[in-house]
DNA sequence: ATTTTCAAT
């Protein structure tokens, strides 16, 4: 069942501010956090819950998400008792930045130990992701490796957002300027980060030497 | 041409 209350819809204006995929984002000192938690409660039912999070001090709002997750997602972990099935989730969170190297690890070591819990991430922009070597990069791909697929955020899903996050007061979203173009950049972008790096092409090489 | 970033002042 779906119940939105006004609560826990983001205003319009925040979420164009943040979610805006402009090539320079200038004062976007914070980080928001749409999610989605779909639980399997039968072979053909499922149950939702959604809302949004924002940073808070010295904590990274996917960092927050997880100390959330055990009220999101009662059972996760199953009940205490023994032989109790465990329940299964799958989350998707539409975040205005990718994550930083260190919540990437935290997150790939929390995902892959969870295999009963799926998560899916949606970014506007690239965070710290333009030099070559950066450590973001090699979390996005650490994300992956622990099957946590990212993907640029594109006119559906920011679509998407405003009619399921914010408080739009029925009004239709209206695209920025170059958010296609944005887009499209930034997933190629992404798309060139996914791509292994040599190095690992050589350790790849270097094992199946056996040496 | 150059600009920014889960702030720090």
């Amino acid at each position: 069942m779906i119940t939105k209350l006004d609560s826990v819809l983001l205003p319009r204006k925040k979420f164009i501010f943040h979610y805006t995929n402009m090539r320079w984002a200038r004062g976007r000192h914070e980080t928001y956090l749409c999610f989605v938690v779909k639980r399997r409660v039968g072979p053909d039912s499922l149950t939702f819950d959604f809302g949004h999070l924002r940073n808070r001090s010295g904590c990274h709002v996917e960092l927050l998400f997880l100390r959330y997750l055990e009220a999101l997602c009662p059972g996760l972990w199953g009940c205490g008792g023994t032989g109790e099935r465990r329940l299964s989730y799958s989350i998707t969170w539409f975040c205005s930045w990718s994550p930083c190297a260190n919540c990437s690890v935290r997150l790939s070591q929390f995902f892959s130990r969870t295999p009963n819990l799926r998560l899916r991430i949606f970014v506007s922009r690239l965070y710290f992701c333009d030099m070559e070597n950066s450590r973001e990069r090699d979390g996005l791909r650490m994300l992956k490796k622990a099957g946590v697929q990212t993907t640029v955020m594109s006119y559906k899903d920011y679509f998407y957002c405003w009619q399921t996050f914010v408080d739009r007061k029925k009004s239709n979203f209206k695209p920025w300027e170059d958010l296609h173009q944005n887009s499209v950049r930034l997933a190629r972008k992404l798309n060139r980060i996914m791509q292994p790096c040599e190095t690992e092409d050589f350790r790849d090489a270097f094992e199946l030497l056996g040496l």
